[in-house]
DNA sequence: GTCTATACTAGGATAGAC
DNA sequence: GTCTATCCTAGTATAGAC
């Protein structure tokens, strides 16, 4: 039997496995942006895949590895964005296009707010090399556009390029999408375009 | 005995207990800044004030009600603020000074954070009379130097006012000021100022 | 109205059968 | 690796003496 399909057989159950995985960080995922770490709850996650508690935690060995996982996919998601922009585009445009990306996550119910600063998952975070790698990654291709968006004078100079970093990453959690979002007066496209323009354009008149 | 000093005597009492309410409350807003409504515990709050939980119980029927009155407590604060504001600055002016002492404020240590969606503490606060009617008054009045700054050209008119307002709103809470302040390169009024022009003038160029 | 001591529950984690 | 059933800690809330 083993000499028919060995191989195969492996890769399936794997895959049944991985796909299993991915249901489950998926939705940590969206637990983690509509409630926070600390509200979400792990029988919560276990009842919406649909599985046992006690086999969720077969995949994960703690409620913190579980959301790190969520975090570190949707970093990945963020590098598999950032490799999408066009490198012909101007720094200024790629920037445009990752915040605007961002927030299309985020109205989507699938950014996980940042953990507070005294969070627990917040310390796992900070141990986890697969989450703190990718943060680098995106850290230093932003930083790469920010700094030759500063060159070619679309991009404000006078601004410390860090700033403008944590304003990006603060962007893609701005509570005011939500707000307006409540609100119902625009449509999700309207809400992206008019966070985007004050971000980048301002509040004051120009 | 009543008759020496009836009055004295029971304002003084109801003195300390304000005394004692108000480092209580104090003292929640600050963890509440710090970790947020999940992870503060009322333990905690007892702890740092010096009282046993059971007499914190007696000043607040629930954790909940301690959060909401810490959070009244701020936006009497912010109220307050408004109200010495110069009535002869500009309405642009005004609007800055609010989202830098607000921003203030969050240095400080002394802005708690939004609660969540889902938190219990958004619902108990959609409840709280004391803390809706401060937000309408605030909202009122951010609202009418909002749009007097619309009308004298000095901010961009082609917004919602209600967007401006929520970004406003969006700002005094904005992780921005934390990073870069555990960061360590700016001052905090250098800090402030950063924000505070992002906010206005974007991060392009002008 | 303050304390000590305790009740009660939610929720993270594990045991052990299959 | 999935389940049911259970453990156990942390944390909200209260009882009852002073």
């Amino acid at each position: 039997m083993n000499a028919v399909s060995p191989a195969k057989k492996t890769s399936f159950k794997e895959q049944m496995l991985q796909a299993r995985e991915e249901a489950i960080v998926q939705t940590a995922n969206r637990l983690l942006a509509e409630k926070g770490f600390e509200s979400m709850t792990v029988d919560e996650v276990a009842a919406a895949v649909g599985i046992a508690k006690a086999s969720l935690y077969k995949h994960f060995p703690s409620k913190e590895d579980l959301a790190a996982a969520a975090m570190v996919r949707i970093m990945q998601r963020t590098l598999d964005f950032l490799a999408s922009v066009p490198a012909e585009d101007k720094p200024i445009a790629k920037l445009r296009a990752v915040v605007r990306w961002s927030m299309q996550v985020q109205l989507a119910g699938e950014m996980p707010s940042l953990p507070h600063q005294n969070s627990t998952l917040r310390a796992a975070l900070m141990n986890n090399r697969a989450y703190l790698d990718r943060l680098v990654t995106i850290s230093d291709q932003l930083g790469t556009w920010i700094q030759a968006a500063q060159a070619d004078g679309s991009l404000n100079p006078k601004l410390p390029a860090i700033a403008v970093l944590y304003t990006l990453f603060a962007r893609a959690c701005d509570s005011v999408l939500g707000f307006l979002k409540a609100g119902g007066l625009q449509t999700d496209e309207q809400i992206v375009e008019l966070v985007l323009a004050t971000c980048f354009e301002g509040i004051a008149s120009r």
